[in-house]
DNA sequence: TCCATTTTAATAATCATTATAACCTTACAA
DNA sequence: TTGTAAGGTTATAATGATTATTAAAATGGA
């Protein structure tokens, strides 16, 4: 999986509006290259090092901006939680139900037909803002340490 | 929009190890040939018609078990709720954000690709066992009644 | 440096979903 | 039929992620 880098920066924050506070920076350096998909807690926690007062609203409150401004994914692939993905250019996710950790799928890799889905802006006379594709089962690691297909769906 | 009729019977349910209540039989019935993509609590409102004292717990759990079962579908598709659909034949689904109503996409109107990831077991070495294509935005009905695109993003 | 504005932190509220436990019903077989 | 074990239903509480609220603190332009 190669993924074109992107990096969001201090500046992108005053474009967007937004005063760059130290949680900010913060929470940018734990998202930039992150292929992780991080849920709000994950990052929650790696902040509270930095910011043992830290608040969850504080987190929540910048991905969502962030995601307004498209600066990052909102991922809905896991049935738990939201997960934050700073990867915007097109590519799928696949879920692993046993492990739970998001993996990146190309978009080379994707469902066939006729028409463009993942550039689309119309459909049926909708108009199409964003597409996900969402994969799921067990992924590689979990199947090869497991004996005898204890995760059959 | 065409999806193969299916329909859930009572002898479905036995042979599922389920009995057969009814709840489940009213539960089926709504289900059955619903092109609307339910909430829980949809269905829930509809059966209190017939069962003053139903409870969320039974809906959920005939749900959950008819979607273990592959009988359904639980669709990922609303932030905010699991909405269930009959049709498993496989197709995509289109959410508008502005009137929260799911939309039934074609499976012939997919995202392109090399390989047809809807019917793949396997992407990248991890076994595949569902794959679900999100589509939002705003719908042909929001978009033609809304003035000056209240609806940007 | 000042100050209007935004952000943070702490806390409470929300809300969909899941868990629990007592009671009830079904299916099956005697 | 009718008894009974297994499973289902209801009512309720618990869970857990996310959102809302508000006073205090920090930011950034003047």
């Amino acid at each position: 999986m190669i993924i074109k880098m992107e990096r969001i920066t201090v500046v992108e924050l005053q474009q967007m509006g937004l005063k760059v506070t130290p949680q900010r920076e913060a929470l940018l350096k734990l998202l930039n290259g992150n292929e992780t998909h991080p849920s709000a807690e994950d990052l929650y926690h790696k902040l509270l090092r930095r910011f043992p007062r830290i608040s969850f609203a504080t987190v929540y409150n910048t991905l969502s901006k962030l995601a307004e401004a498209g600066k990052i994914q909102e991922l809905d692939i896991d049935p738990q939680r939201k997960r934050f993905d700073p990867f915007t250019a097109p590519h799928h996710h696949f879920y692993c139900k046993v492990c739970r950790r998001v993996f990146n799928v190309g978009d080379d890799v994707s469902p066939s037909g006729a028409e463009n889905l993942l550039n689309a802006t119309d459909v049926n006379g909708h108009r199409v803002d964003t597409v996900h594709v969402n994969l799921r089962g067990v992924c590689k690691d979990c199947k090869d340490s497991d004996e005898a297909g204890k995760w059959q769906q």
